[in-house]
DNA sequence: CATGAATGAGGTTTCATTCAT
DNA sequence: AATGAATGAAACCTCATTCAT
C-alpha cells in the first residue's frame, strides 16, 4: 500500500462506517481497522476525528463539484445548462449513492463547521453565475438569486431522495423527464 | 410539578439539546438537568436514549399535523388547501423553529428507528390525500404521490433558509406570494 | 393474599432469583416483581436488601433443621441416627434442590453477616450433639467436631452431585447404602 | 512495568478484592486502582468484568494443577499417590489461602460459565488416571469412578475449609495425619 | 399496610487521543 | 511514516431506597 493509499483508505473507510451508523456511532478504532491501518495512523493523517469527517465532507463536495460542471461549457441555453446540471446528479445518486446518505446525514449537522461549509459552498459558485446569466436572458422567474439557487438545490435533493427510496425508477426515462420539467416549471420564467 | 409534567419537560429539554449539540453531543445528564428532573427520572419515563429521541420524533410530527390541519378543511379547492398549508408551515417556522432544525437533523439519522419513521409518516396520510384528490381534480401534475410529496416538504425547507437569511421578507406578503407561486408551479397541471 | 403471605411470596421469589443470578445478579425490582407485590411493600418487611438475604439464608436453615430432626428421635445408635440424617438430607436434595443451591452459593458469601451465620448455626447444634455423643459412645472417630460437621455437610453436596448427573440411581437401594457406608467409613472408628 | 505485567498486576488486584468482596461488591475501578493501571488498561486486557473473573478461575485452576501434580509421578501405590495430592492442597492452604477463598466463594456462582468450568475440569483429567488405577489395583472401593472424583475433591475442600477455619492446627501432624485417614477409610478397599 | 414514581450515587464500558518504539 | 498499548474522562444506565398518597 503506498502512503497516499492511506489517506484514501481512510476516508473510504470514514464514509462507510458514518453514513451506516453515523458520526458518533462510528469509533476511529473501527475507522482504523476498516482501512487496514493503524489507530495511530489515522491521527497522523487526521489530527481529529472532526477534523476527519469536515475534511471527508469537503472531499465529497468536490468531487460532486467535478462531477456537475462535467460537459456544462458544452450546453447552450440556460435550460440545457440546467438540464446538464440535473442529469450529473441523477448519474451521482445512481453511482455513489453512500456521498448522498453522507449530505443527507451531515448536510445540517453540528459536526460539520461553519468554515466548512462555506469552504464547500465555494466550491459552487459557478451555479450562482448560471443563475444570473438565466435572469439576464430573461429564462428564470425574477426572484432573488440565492432563492432560486435554494431552489435549485433542494430540488436536486428531493430528486435525490426519491430515487433513493425508488431505485427502479432511475432508468425510466419519462419519469425523469416529467420529473425534470416540474422543477423546471418551478424557477423559468413564465 | 405535576406528574404528567415530568414527561413534558423531558421531552421539551430534549429537543433543545439534540437540536443544538445534536443525538450523541448531548447527555442525557444535561437533558435531566436542563428538565430540572433526576437522571433516574429520564429513564422511568423512557427506556433508553434512542427510545427518548423516538418518542420526541413522533411527539414533533404529531404536534406538526395538528397545525397543518388546522383550517385545512374550510379550503376549497386544491391550491387553496396547498397554499393553506404553505402557509401554516411558514408560520410554524417563525413560532417553533427549533421543531424545524430538529427534523432538519435527524430526518435522516440513524437514530431514529424504521418503526418510529413509518408510524410518524401514517400522521401525514391526510397530505397524501390532498395529494391524491388534487390529481383527480386535474390540478397536480401527474407525478407520483410520494415526489410530490418530497416537493412540497422540501421546498418548505427552502422557504425556510430564506426567511432564515432575509428576515426582513417574513412579512412582505408580495415576496411571499411570489415565493409560494414559484412552487405551485412545480406541481400544478399546466 | 393474605397479609402474611406477601412476606413468604418475597422470600420465595427472593430464593429464585438469588439462586439463579446470584445476589447483585438480582433486583430488588424484581423479586418484587416476580413476588407479585410493590416494591415498597418489600421494603416494609426487609428494611434492606442485605435484610432480606439473611432472613432468607436462616429461614432455609430452619426449614432445613425440621426436616433434618424428622423422626431423629426414634433412631437407636449413632450410626442410625446419622443414617437417618443422611437419608434425610437426601430427600431435601430431591425435594428443594433451589434451598440446596442457595448453601452452596452464599454459604461462604460475604453477603450474609456473621451475626447471622451463628444464628444458624445455633440451629444446627442438635448435630453438634449428635455427633458430641457419637464419640462418647466410641463410634465415631477421635476428630475435632467441626470438621466431622465439614465432611459431614461436604459428603452431602457430592452426594447431591453426584445424583444430579445420574438421576436414575437416586431410587436405586444398593447405591445408595454403598455412599452411605463409604461416608459412614470416613467418620465411624475403625 | 512491563507490558504483561499489566495483565499479571490486574489478575492479582481482581483475587484479592473479589476474594475480600464479592464480584458485585467489587468494581473495575477499584481493581484498576488496586492494580496501579488505568481502567481502560483493564478493559485492553479484558473485554468484561465477567471474562476477568472467567480468565481468573482458569489462570487459578492451572497454577493448582501444577501444585497437585508437583512430584506425584515419584509416588509408588494408589495411597501414597491420594497422600501426595491431599499433601500439596494442604500446602497450598498455608501458601495461597486467597486462591482456596476464591474457589469456596465462586465455585458455585453464576459469574463462572459453564464453558469456563469445562475448561476447567480437563486439567483434572489425570486424576481419573489416578482412580481407575487404584481401581484395578483393587485398593479404592468399587464405586463409580465420578463419584470417586466428588469424593476426593469434596474432601480435599472440607480439609481447605478446616483449616481455613482454624489455621492453628496445620502445623499439627497428627491432626493431618488423622484427617488424611479419615478421608482414606473413605474411598480405600476394606 | 400497600403502592410505585422519584431519586442520584455509582457501576461498567467506550473511545478519542497520546506517545514510546 | 507507522504502530497499537495505554490512558482516563465521560457516557449510559441500574438500582436500593424513600415518601407522599
Amino acid at each position: 500500500m503506498q502512503t497516499s493509499d492511506k489517506r484514501t483508505h481512510i476516508l473510504e473507510a470514514a464514509l462507510d462506517l458514518f453514513t451506516e451508523l453515523g458520526f458518533h456511532g462510528t469509533s476511529t478504532a473501527a475507522i482504523a481497522k476498516k482501512a487496514d491501518v493503524a489507530v495511530g495512523t489515522l491521527f497522523h493523517y487526521f489530527a481529529t476525528k472532526e477534523d476527519l469527517i469536515n475534511a471527508l465532507y469537503l472531499e465529497i463536495k468536490i468531487r460532486m463539484r467535478s462531477r456537475l460542471t462535467a460537459g456544462l461549457d458544452r450546453a447552450g441555453n440556460t435550460e440545457e445548462r440546467f438540464g446538464c446540471l440535473w442529469t450529473s446528479s441523477v448519474r451521482w445518486i445512481q453511482e455513489k449513492p453512500r456521498e448522498i446518505q453522507f449530505f443527507r446525514l451531515f448536510g445540517a449537522s453540528p459536526n460539520i463547521s461553519q468554515a466548512t461549509r462555506e469552504q464547500g459552498m465555494q466550491h459552487f459558485a459557478f451555479i450562482f453565475d448560471v443563475i444570473e446569466q438565466g435572469k439576464k436572458q430573461g429564462m428564470l422567474k425574477d426572484l432573488p438569486t440565492d432563492l432560486l439557487m435554494e431552489f435549485m438545490m433542494s430540488s436536486l435533493s428531493s430528486t435525490q431522495s426519491y430515487f433513493f427510496e425508488h431505485p427502479d425508477h432511475i432508468h425510466d426515462p419519462d419519469v425523469k423527464r416529467r420529473i425534470f420539467e416540474a422543477i423546471w416549471d418551478m424557477i423559468r420564467k413564465k
